[in-house]
DNA sequence: AGCCCCATGATATATTGTAACCTCAATTTT
DNA sequence: AAAATTGAGGTTACAATATATCATGGGGCT
């Protein structure tokens, strides 16, 4: 397995690294933009839609609707500033929006933790199975459900 | 990757196999735990829970409930009559309930269609890569999106 | 000014999923 | 046999997640 040993972002580093990433797909970086992913940031776990909603909201004194928040999450999702964790409905803000991996999630029922973890040998060979049976363009969607060490203990 | 040539049940084969691996496990096959699982059957793209809601009203001409539908979904997950499609929000009916498998799931997003793949090391590489990370019990949760041959093609 | 584009707001609605409580029938217990 | 227990399913209500549609307003452009 490949380590992740790259920069990892984190507070006005990640947001910067979210900017730019995002700027150079020809998107604007606007205010409401910044608020969620600051939001969606802040969480140490996968949150949804409605969670971040929450969040804006409260940073910008005032009601936003998920609606608006949606747009936006799909918007980071497209341009790899987010993912999306299929089995929680939910959302984690990516911590290096600059390069692209497909990614496995580990989550913890008990919990809700989400890890990430990179292993481009196992991805890889997803793709090539999915190939083999004639899919292209393929978006893996690799996630584990299970127990984490730390509840494990307990 | 290993191929999937044992027996694939279906019609009333298939029942037969759920019924037979259900009431193994101690649970009892009622009327409306087969309609629910003809009905999923009857499918051949993954049905959400309302999906299969409404077919069986008309099966059983009198209205049921999604809550009973959902009831009944989950005990079959549970015994491996059925599988969920998490990125899909949908259910599909297990063609083999008789062997456990870790699955992987194919999901076109152009006509729904999901085909379903074994991979036994592909699977053992993900549970593995999971344990490395702490986390036991793991299910996972497999799933790829992307475009079928056939709506390839056109 | 007038126009267009795009981000966002506002509102409504659709879809998916749970919770709480009740009934009924079968089985067990007394 | 009467009472208690249990499990399946019904009914209703509600919560959570997601999308559709139209309106508004700012910024650049002619």
């Amino acid at each position: 397995m490949t380590r992740h040993d790259h920069q990892l972002h984190q507070g006005d580093s990640l947001t910067a690294a979210a900017r730019e990433r995002l700027t150079l797909q020809g998107e604007q970086w606007t205010g409401m933009r910044a608020a969620v992913f600051e939001a969606l940031a802040s969480f140490e776990k996968p949150a949804s839609a409605y969670d971040v909603a929450e969040q804006v909201s409260k940073s910008q004194g005032r009601r936003v609707a998920a609606n608006s928040v949606y747009r936006i999450l799909d918007l980071f999702v497209g341009a790899n500033l987010a993912r999306r964790v299929e089995s929680a409905n939910a959302y984690v803000a990516n911590q290096h929006p600059g390069c692209l991996h497909d990614c496995i999630f580990l989550i913890c029922d008990n919990c809700g933790q989400a890890v990430h973890i990179d292993d481009d040998n196992l991805t890889k060979g997803v793709r090539e199975a999915a190939k083999g049976a004639g899919f292209s363009a393929p978006r893996p969607v690799i996630e584990v459900r299970g127990t984490c060490g730390d509840c494990d203990d307990k």
